[in-house]
DNA sequence: GCCAACGTTGGC
DNA sequence: GCCAACGTTGGC
């Protein structure tokens, strides 16, 4: 279902590496994904898996910081443009170290589903953009990169810890939604009643790769439409 | 640059 | 399995 086909995998995997994506696809063992059906031990990871009762989702925010910012020398900077000047428009979203995000990317981010690109950690964070499932979840190779900054030297190419899908480029939302706006909605849906009082912007800040339920989707996509604040 | 919130680690 | 220490995220 891979849609579009870049040149094959020559091309370096050197370049911007954020917490979350980067450049774009390649090819990848997918072949591979039968290893995460394995779950040799049972840590602190399969307890911090306990999502798998949540309902599933079709909706997504992914964060992603404009700014550079370097990590262990490597440039973080992956901005909405960026994705729209990547190859095909698409990138993998590697990166991702945290089990709840890697749940969601592994295992119900599916193909056409789309996100908002969420700017964080800058001067205005907020929602710039949308993008869309390309490439469902498939080992993200740089937790095998002992120079990458997302290197985990626990994890294995047998038994992949961490993993990623490709996002494609959509469009610019018609109106850039601050932070601050959809927090202020956000408290007023929490005071009255409202479809913002849960999102996980809020409730569950710190996670790079965010579900959303339909009606959040659809309320956020409507204040698109409305003159800004 | 500060720091609150929260995730992870590891001793016990 | 608890929890303190530590590290990271990301708004401000």
């Amino acid at each position: 279902m891979p849609p579009k086909r870049k040149a094959q995998d020559g091309n370096v995997n050197i370049q911007s590496r954020a917490t979350k994506r980067n450049k774009t696809n390649d090819k990848q063992p997918e072949s591979s994904q039968k290893a995460q059906k394995q779950h040799p031990k049972k840590t602190n990871e399969d307890k911090n898996q306990g999502n798998d009762v949540t309902p599933m989702y079709r909706h997504w925010l992914l964060k992603s910081e404009p700014n550079s910012r370097l990590e262990n020398g490597v440039d973080m900077k992956f901005s909405f443009d960026d994705l729209k000047k990547s190859p095909s428009q698409t990138s993998c979203w590697d990166g991702v170290r945290n089990y709840q995000a890697r749940n969601f990317l592994r295992d119900q981010m599916k193909m056409g589903h789309e996100a908002f690109f969420y700017h964080s950690n800058c001067k205005e964070p907020g929602i710039i953009g949308l993008c869309k499932v390309v490439k469902e979840s498939y080992p993200d190779y740089t937790q095998f990169d002992p120079k990458d900054p997302h290197y985990d030297h626990t994890s294995t190419k047998d038994n992949p810890k961490w993993f990623m899908v490709d996002v494609k480029y959509v469009r610019p939302l018609q109106r850039f939604i601050s932070l601050a706006e959809l927090k202020k909605a956000h408290q007023d849906h929490v005071r009255n009643g409202g479809p913002l009082c849960n999102l996980a912007l809020f409730t569950k800040a710190r996670l790079s790769v965010q579900p959303l339920t339909q009606e959040e989707w659809d309320f956020i996509l409507k204040m698109e439409q409305r003159d800004g604040k």
